[in-house]
DNA sequence: AAGAGTCCGTATAATTTTTATTCGTATAAT
DNA sequence: ATTATACGAATAAAAATTATACGGACTCTT
């Protein structure tokens, strides 16, 4: 018997309920019933199957504490890191501020990214008006979307130019919502997305200058034991890495010591 | 009928539909059969609830093209950011990295965060050894946790210091998992926290410099109309935003225009 | 020391959800 | 014409879930 085995409402069920244990490390029917609203027997029914799949570290009821705790060397079904399961530590009260700090969001409209992902999945080009940051709106200009892409912080689209003769990222958000989003087919066929398809391996160490005492800390925090962190992902991508990790900033704790490329 | 009178699973289901009709702007029972591993009729019968709910623009079936298509004026159901529905619309392929960019991850001891978050619950002051950037490791300090927060980066924890006579930021990260993490109660009660208490303002700007065309796309990025952008988050988080939102960097678009605190 | 409250557990039948299967329609591609 | 793939609808069977009732262990209050 396996997670997988189950079907995808009791599977979620007990993710969670694996979570509680892992970082709470105690869980009550309670708990299921509050988060799926579901009812107390199938609740009880669901721990029972849980204890059955947590054979190698199972969870003991305490009956002074009236709650299941996780065994000290408690294993997870489902690994998970802290800030994927911040929401199970996090008390929500409706009305004030969330315990989250807000992030940025960014608007999109949903029409044009309808049409973006129509022209990908036909695998057209498509005209559109786009406003760069640099040089304002344009004319309007042929594109030929291949996929999105995110950077952590906002949606990008990634396009071969006609114009540029190149791929590059857009910003759907800066795509002139009243474009035609004309549709034409490609007439010969595109160049490889050769970015797109290039592997960067980007090997990250504690920052020069940094005590070997806190370049230890800085070694615990992203978990890794030797000289390097390797941490992988599309040349194409590598743009916003700086940024989205921080180096480029004052009090930046880890700085790049080599990347590597290899094709995909 | 509400989507909210629907049980836990179904209503899953019709979020994600809503999603894929409102970001794609068409789907399928096979869209739902994939992601849930529902049989096809249950996912005809998910259709039709969906459109029984869609009553004000519900998608229609295009028998050409073999899909349902989302209406023009399209509202959703349960509406949603693009950076939430990214993964509806990126593809997923298991062996090639990630279309998204890898997240600077933080790792945590589960055990720690068992005991922290125990310690919260029940009220206690528990001991921790704390190695903070600057100062290096302690010698071992009680600290009464009241809760988790998160600055979207890593996971912090909110506690009061005895040591400084003051509430701060925590990461969970740096404490010593080997720390004896006793417990004690509280003699005397804790001061209020007037930082989490009060509510943080903040009115964004385009950044002074840029261009009115500049400026108008950025306010449709941030999606805001008139002068200021408005971002409300507890004074306590206050510390993480400049950064959380990239004010502090050269290529920061927005900047603070002012700041009111009010209490909660 | 007794009683109330709360957590747990089990077990049954009733109900709801989901599946399996079959049949029929429309469109497009070969 | 045939095949393939979407769709819809209807049925019975299977599975998941609920409602309900019972009992045990422990804590807390009176």
């Amino acid at each position: 018997m396996k997670l997988d085995d189950l079907k995808h409402a009791q599977r979620e069920r007990l993710i969670f309920l694996d979570r509680c244990l892992t970082w709470r490390g105690m869980a009550n029917r309670k708990d299921l019933i509050d988060r799926f609203g579901i009812s107390i027997a199938q609740a009880a029914l669901d721990f029972r199957v849980y204890l059955g799949l947590a054979h190698s570290s199972p969870p003991t009821y305490d009956p002074v504490r009236k709650t299941y705790i996780a065994a000290s060397e408690h294993e997870a079904l489902a690994p998970s890191g802290l800030t994927e399961a911040f929401d199970i530590l996090a008390g929500v009260d409706e009305d004030t501020p969330s315990s989250a700090l807000p992030r940025p969001e960014r608007k999109a409209d949903q029409r044009t990214i309808a049409f973006l992902h129509q022209a990908i999945r036909s695998g057209n080009a498509v005209h559109v008006r786009y406003t760069s940051m640099s040089s304002g709106a344009d004319e309007g200009q042929w594109i030929a979307p291949t996929r999105f892409t995110s950077d952590g912080e906002s949606v990008h689209l990634r396009a071969h130019s006609f114009k540029r003769g190149e791929y590059r990222n857009y910003l759907p958000i800066r795509i002139d919502p009243d474009s035609s989003f004309e549709e034409k087919p490609i007439d010969k066929p595109l160049p490889e997305d050769v970015d797109w398809n290039t592997r960067a391996i980007i090997w990250l160490r504690p920052k020069t200058g940094l005590s070997d005492e806190q370049a230890k800390v800085v070694r615990r925090e992203f978990g890794f034991e030797g000289e390097w962190l390797r941490v992988e992902t599309r040349k194409a991508l590598e743009f916003f890495f700086d940024r989205r990790w921080g180096l480029d900033t004052v009090g930046a704790r880890l700085e790049r010591a080599k990347t590597d490329y290899e094709p995909i």
